[in-house]
This record gives structure tokens, sequence and C-alpha cells, in this order.
DNA sequence: TGAACATTTGAATAGTTGTTCAAATGTTGA
DNA sequence: TCAACATTTGAACAACTATTCAAATGTTCA
């Protein structure tokens, strides 16, 4: 890989081979389903199993239909996963890396509520 | 740790120790300040190394102002900092777990890009 | 000090988003 | 089929957010 001539320390963006635009546009779209309390905890209720509407509902003090809201932008981002039986639906994590991403998460604001530094 | 009774499966988010309510907030804040492409390119061009804020607005294509009122909401998060150099500011990555949160989103979207399942 | 430049700040605005309510859809059992 | 229940959907509204512009702050150098 060839270095910049002009050795100015901002050059390092015109060297840097990034993403494409357009996947750092879903990357940011991916965290935005992560940027909303409501979600967040409905997938932490998740990491413990599946659990129906209604009942995450009760659980964070809200009517079935804002959680049915939350649930399909969860799934549309394929985070959730329907499993109907019966009236029933229950929701799971759609894979074990979501439960990765909130720990990471987790892990980090822990880390500065440390006061790291 | 004691198992309810009814063995309803929904029954886990009655079982679970979860993060407090607050933390959750947290989270979801800390999540929040990746949902957004400008950002998301600007701590990835970050990734390369430090980068002043007018080239920051040259690389994203916008005015520098744009620029520092999204570089203040990540600082403010802990994820970037700045050193002043006479009248210029760079920004660098506050620390290496900013690089791993973006790897892991990255490749969270990546992989189900792929078609998994 | 004063001019030139880089960055920050505040106010204004257009666009986005979460919740609510009412209505629709889907499912079961009588 | 009908009633009862669970979930989903659409429209409406209030709250929030990213960007822009203008003004202010901070820094260097003559």
């Amino acid at each position: 890989m060839k270095k910049a001539e002009k050795g100015h320390i901002c050059d390092a963006i015109y060297q840097s081979e990034e993403p494409d635009i357009e996947v750092l546009y879903d990357l940011s779209e991916f965290f935005k389903v992560f940027g909303d309390s409501t979600r967040i905890r409905i997938l932490v209720a998740l990491t413990q199993g599946e659990i129906c509407v209604q009942h995450l509902g009760e659980h964070l003090n809200m009517g079935s239909s804002a959680v049915s809201h939350q649930l399909r932008i969860m799934r549309t981002a394929g985070l959730v996963r329907p499993r109907r039986e019966g009236k029933t639906v229950y929701y799971s994590l759609d894979d074990d890396h979501v439960k990765e991403i909130l720990e990471d998460g987790l892990e980090h604001i822990l880390h500065k509520a440390q006061g790291v530094k």
C-alpha cells in the first residue's frame, strides 16, 4: 500500500479502504434499532427465552399494539423471529449475534461507568 | 434460584435478573449514537487515525458546523476525543472498544447479507 | 492589536420516530 | 357461523433530531 505524499495526518482518510458508503448506511440503520429503550428492554427480555406479545406488554407496562410495532421493526431488521401457537405469537432472538452485541454494548457502558482513565 | 411454578414459557421474564432499567436506558442511548450514518462515517474514518474537523467535512461533503455538532454528541458519549494543535482540532477514537463495536456490527450485517439460514 | 483561519455554539426548520387509538386480521372452540 | 381473544395494521399526533445559517470563540502571525 502506497503512503500519501504530503504526509498530513488527515490524509489517512484518503488511503483508507473504507466499506461502501451504502454499507455504512445499513450499519447505522442496524444500530438505530438498538437505539430505543423499549426495543432494548424487549431484546434483553428475549435473551431469557421466547415471550409472547401480551406478556412483553405487561412486562414493559405498554399496550400490545406499541409492542407489536416495535417487534415489527426488529423483525424487519432480522433481530427477532415470531412463532405462532394458536392465538398467541411467541418472539425470540433471531440468532446469538444479537445477544453478543447487547453484551458488548453493556460491557462498554459499564466499563465507562467505572471511570476509566 | 427458584423456578416459576406455572411453567408457562413466558414466565422467563419474571425469573430473569435483567440489568436495571436505568442501565438499559443508558444502553439504548449508547447505541443511538451509532444510529446515524453521518456519525458512523465519522467513526469509520477515525479508525484510520486522527482527523481534523475540516477534513472530515470535506470527506463527508458537509460543512464544518454540521460535523462539529455530531462530534460533540460523540464526545459527550465518550466515543471520540479532541486534541487541539494551533487552530486545528484533531479527533480520534476514544478507545479500541469503539472499533470493536463497529466491527461487530459490520460483521453482523454482512453475515445477514450473505443470506444465513 | 487586528486580520485570517478553524472550530464551536445557538436558533430555526424540515424530517423522522414512538406511542396511542380504532379498526382489521387471524385463531380457537362452542 | 359466531363470540372471544391475541396480534397486527394504519392514521394521527407529539416529541425528538440532523442540518443549515449566522454569530461567537479561540488561535496564530504580522
